[in-house]
DNA sequence: TGTGCTAATCCCAGGAGACA
DNA sequence: TGTCTCCTGGGATTAGCACA
């Protein structure tokens, strides 16, 4: 009880340029005696509390304390707003509202800074499957921030579904899909799950076999070196995927030249661009690609 | 300089909870 | 049940400051 009105005096005193024994008295319910005592323990305690004597007399603290230990700069309360509004906006979560709406409080004066980044569809899903996938984030948080792991249906790119028990490390928002970085306990390595492809997903009870991060190992990628040959109408795409020291224009075409994990499958990405890219190397690549065209032709 | 206001201090006492 | 500790409150007093 005594310690819960010492840290209430404190907060009051920090929201407060000054105030008396007898406003603090009332305030708290207690008398000008007990508040005196208060006040010695605080001081003795490390807090710097200063009092001034007389008429328009009263406690409060060092300037310094309160500017240092408890408040924000304007521009540092926004761009906690900011990026609460961020977080928001990509998961729809109760607390980063209540947190906004509280930074808000603080704010002084007229709110000057509207939000200056917005995400308008971030990902590629249609609305009804980003509900399903908001749900989906929201609870991977949750079982993240309490250490649980989850047990979930999934469905690889070739159909196959599996059972697994994963230890969700982190969430990636990366190519216009929210992804889970887990432990995969089936794998015994960390994979990456695709939010859309988890079918269904339960919460394990905790145990004591929660894995650090530090405890996982980290897979170094399989780099290959691939040259792409790109038709020139395609130079704005490429600069969404490629870095300028990357690409060579010739007269009438573009070549790119770049390093891709191998293990990672890359034809998807070469099917987008259509009949506007040749695969020059490396030539099992080139073999896949050019089979991957034919099954096309064919179905 | 006196008055009023407020902080600060001292002394005493009572209530509640822990403990032997 | 008695003792001890902690917390609290009340009253009296002192001291500093502002103001008429």
């Amino acid at each position: 009880m005594r310690i819960e009105r010492l840290f209430n005096i404190l907060l009051y005193l920090l929201n407060h340029q000054k105030v008396t024994a007898a406003q603090l008295s009332e305030v708290f319910q207690v008398s000008k005696r007990t508040i005196y005592r208060d006040i010695d323990t605080l001081s003795s305690s490390g807090v710097p509390l200063f009092t001034v004597l007389g008429v328009n007399g009263g406690i409060q603290l060092m300037e310094n304390y309160r500017l240092n230990r408890f408040t924000f700069s304007e521009a540092e309360k926004n761009i906690l707003i900011q990026s609460l509004n961020t977080q928001h906006t990509l998961i729809e979560t109760d607390k980063a509202t209540e947190l906004v709406y509280k930074i808000n409080l603080l704010q002084e004066g007229e709110q000057t800074s509207a939000f200056q980044v917005n995400f308008t569809e971030a990902t590629l899903h249609r609305g009804s499957i980003e509900r399903d996938v908001q749900n989906k984030l929201s609870a991977i948080q949750t079982a993240m921030s309490v250490g649980e792991k989850i047990q979930i249906n999934y469905i690889a790119g070739d159909g196959t579904t599996t059972k697994r028990i994963v230890q969700p490390l982190e969430l990636l928002l990366k190519d216009g899909s929210w992804y889970l970085s887990a432990y995969c306990e089936l794998r015994k390595s960390q994979r990456l799950f695709k939010l859309t492809r988890i079918r269904s997903f339960e919460h394990l009870p905790l145990k004591n076999d929660y894995l650090s991060k530090d405890d996982l190992m980290v897979e170094t990628p399989n780099l290959t070196t691939i040259e792409l040959q790109f038709e020139k109408n395609q130079l704005g795409k490429l600069y969404d995927y490629f870095l300028e020291k990357e690409m060579s224009l010739c007269d009438t075409c573009i070549n790119v030249r770049f390093k891709y994990d191998s293990r990672k499958n890359i034809l998807p990405f070469l099917l987008m661009f259509g009949s506007n890219v040749k695969v020059i190397a490396p030539i099992a690549l080139k073999n896949s690609y050019q089979d991957e065209v034919k099954k096309m032709n064919e179905s």
